[in-house]
DNA sequence: CTGTTAGCGCTTTCAA
DNA sequence: TTGAAAGCGCTAACAG
C-alpha cells in the first residue's frame, strides 16, 4: 500500500506538502503542486480513508434513519439521498428503526459512536434522539415529520394543503359522508392531514363529524381494521381518506374482501403515491409526494450544513399533487 | 471524551490491558478484569471506533450492491441483511448500481477504498468488479446471478424450477400458446427462467417455439414493449410468462391499454412477488422468491466468512413457491 | 509557501 | 499475565 510518505518521497516534498495539494487547502506552489499530483498518478495513491477519519474525527459517512425501506415512501426518499451523497463523495447507512423508538435510539447511540457525518431522520415520536444528535453536534436534517423542542434544518411536504384538495375532490364528486383515517394522533403528519380534510369540510361547509374519523396507526392492519370498524359502526361512510399508503391499502383490501364497490358505492384517496397506483382497477387516486424530492433536498441541506455549521437553520416545504384516479370518479 | 488511557488510569491498569478485556482476547486475571470493567461502566466509556478502524485496516461495515432500491425485490432482501448485520454489530452501506457497470466499478473502488469488511453484491453482467474485490481481499457473497470464472459464498435461487412450475401451471390450466418475456441473454436469472419455460414445455410434449419468445431488458419499459411486440407480430399468444417484476408490470400496462382482458383471452404469470399481487383486479399469480430469507442467508455466510476467511465456498440455492391467483386461471 | 513535529486512540508485538 | 512502546496514515499547528 503506498501512503503519503510514498507520494512525497517521490515527488520529494513533504507529506505534509501532498496533503494540501490533494486537499486543495491552501496554496501551493504549481510546480510542486504538480510533481506531487504526478506522483500520485504514477504510484496510484488511494488516500487511507480510516486515518483520515481518525485524524479528523468524522467520516465521510452519512446515515438515513427511516421507519422501514420496505415502505415505497421511502425507497425513493432513500434514493434520493443516495444520488446527492455519493456526487459529494458521501455514502449512505440504512437504518431501520420500525417506528421502535427504542431502534431508533440504538441507531443514535451508533450514529454517535462511529462519528457518522450527518443524519437525515424522519423522527419517531419522541425527540429524544434528535435532541441527542444535535448535542452530539451531528449535523441533522428532519424529514417528513415536525419535531418540536429541537432546531433542525427539516424538509417538510404540505399535508394539510394535500388533504385539503383530496377531501375537496371527493366533495366536488358529489361524496357527501366522506370518512377520514389517518395516525396516531401524537403524530405531526398524521394529525395535518386531519386538519387538511376538517379544512375541506368547513370550506365546503360539510359538517365535520367526529364518527367518520379513525385514529389508526399508519400500519396496513390498522387500515383494514378502520376500514372494518367504519363499515361496521353504521356509520354509511361514502368515501374514504386514509392518510397514507399502508393503511390505503388496508381499506381496500377491507373492501375488496367485502365486496364493496369503488368508486362506487365507496370512493377512495389515498395519501402517498403508490407505484402500481395505476395498475390497479379501479386505478387509485392519491396525494402524491415528491418523495425522491425530499430525499434529495434533505441531503443539500445537509450538505449546506456541514459546509457551514453555524448558518441558520431551514425549513423547505414541498407541494404535494393530487393524482385523480378512478377510485374516486363517479 | 474519555479514552482508554482514561478507564486505565482508573482501574490501575495499562492501556493494554484494557484494550485485552473489552476484546476478550488473551487471558486476563478475572480480579483485574472486573476493575477494568467498572472503571469503564463508570466513566461511561465507548471505544472510538475510527481509531479501532485505522488500528485493524478494517471497518465494521457492510456494502450491499444492489441494483435499484426502488425494486421491492431489492428492499425486503437488503432488510434481511440489515436485520442480521445490526445484529452482529455492522452497519449496512447502500450502494445502488442501476445495472451500469461503471457505476457498480466505481462503488467497488469505494468500498475498498473504505476498507468495508464486507460485501453482498448483485452482480452486473461483468465479473470484473467480483474479481476486484476477491482479490482486494474483501470478504464477497454473490447474490441474485451467478459468477463466472470468480469463486465466491452464493446465495441463489432456484430459479429454473420456478420458472418450470410457472410454465406448468399456465399448460395445466389450458393455456397453449405460452409466450415468455425474459431478460437479457448473458445474465443468468434470464437464461435460468428461460430454460425452466422450456423445460415445461418438453415434459408436456409442446413445441417449444422461438417466435413467442422475447429476450427484453428486467425493466418496466421493457417488458412493456416486448407484449406489444407479441401483440402485433402475429403469434398471437394465450399466455404470457413474464421473468421478473417490473417486466410483468409493463406487460400488464400494455395488456391494460390494448383492453385485453386477463386472465382470458391471456393468462399471465410473473416472476418476483409484487406487493400489491392480491390487490390488482385480477391478482397477479407470481413466483415468488424468499427475498428477505435471501438477504438474511446472504449475511449469515458473511458472517461465517469473516469468522473464518480460509473455509471453503458455499453456495445455497434457496426455493420459489408459486402462488397461484387470478391472473392464470380460467 | 513549505517542512517539521506532534498527535488522533487504538491494538499488538515484545520483553519482563 | 501484564506493561511499555511502537505505529496504523493522516492532518494541522507552528516555525521558518
Amino acid at each position: 500500500m503506498t501512503t503519503i510518505h510514498d507520494v512525497a518521497r517521490h515527488a520529494g516534498v513533504s507529506a505534509a506538502t501532498v496533503s494540501r495539494v490533494l486537499n486543495g487547502h491552501r496554496t501551493v506552489d504549481e510546480t510542486l503542486a504538480g510533481r506531487v499530483r504526478a506522483a500520485a498518478e504514477q504510484l496510484g495513491y488511494q488516500p487511507n480513508i480510516l486515518a483520515r477519519n481518525l485524524r479528523k474525527s468524522q467520516t465521510n459517512l452519512w446515515a438515513v434513519i427511516i421507519s422501514d425501506v420496505n415502505n415505497p415512501f421511502f425507497t425513493s426518499l432513500v434514493r434520493g439521498v443516495e444520488d446527492v451523497a455519493q456526487q459529494a463523495g458521501y455514502s449512505v447507512l440504512l437504518c431501520n428503526s420500525d417506528e421502535n423508538p427504542d431502534k431508533e435510539s440504538s441507531y443514535v447511540t451508533a450514529v454517535l459512536a462511529q462519528q457518522i457525518a450527518g443524519v437525515i431522520i424522519s423522527p419517531s415520536t419522541r425527540s429524544e434522539s434528535i435532541a441527542q444528535l444535535v448535542d452530539g453536534s451531528r449535523a441533522v436534517v428532519t424529514i417528513d415529520r415536525e419535531v418540536s423542542d429541537v432546531d433542525t434544518d427539516a424538509v417538510l411536504v404540505d399535508n394539510e394543503r394535500g388533504a385539503q384538495a383530496a377531501t375537496a375532490h371527493l366533495i366536488e364528486q358529489g361524496y357527501s359522508r366522506i370518512a377520514c383515517i389517518t395516525g396516531p394522533n401524537d403524530v405531526t403528519t398524521a394529525t395535518s392531514r386531519l386538519r387538511g380534510y376538517r379544512d375541506a369540510l368547513r370550506e365546503a361547509g360539510r359538517p365535520y363529524d367526529d364518527d367518520l374519523v379513525r385514529f389508526s396507526d399508519f400500519r396496513e392492519t390498522g387500515g383494514k381494521q378502520a376500514m372494518a370498524d367504519l363499515l361496521d359502526s353504521g356509520v354509511r361512510p361514502d368515501a374514504i381518506f386514509a392518510t397514507n399508503n399502508l393503511m390505503t391499502v388496508g381499506a381496500l383490501e377491507t373492501l375488496a374482501e367485502r365486496g364493496v364497490g369503488v368508486p362506487d358505492p365507496i370512493g377512495v384517496v389515498g395519501f402517498d403515491e403508490l407505484p402500481w397506483a395505476d395498475l390497479v382497477r379501479p386505478s387509485l387516486s392519491t396525494v402524491a409526494q415528491p418523495t425522491y424530492e425530499v430525499g434529495r433536498t434533505a441531503a443539500q441541506l445537509l450538505l449546506k450544513r456541514l459546509e457551514n455549521p453555524a448558518e441558520e437553520y431551514t425549513t423547505i416545504t414541498l407541494s404535494t399533487k393530487l393524482n385523480v384516479r378512478d377510485s374516486s370518479r363517479r
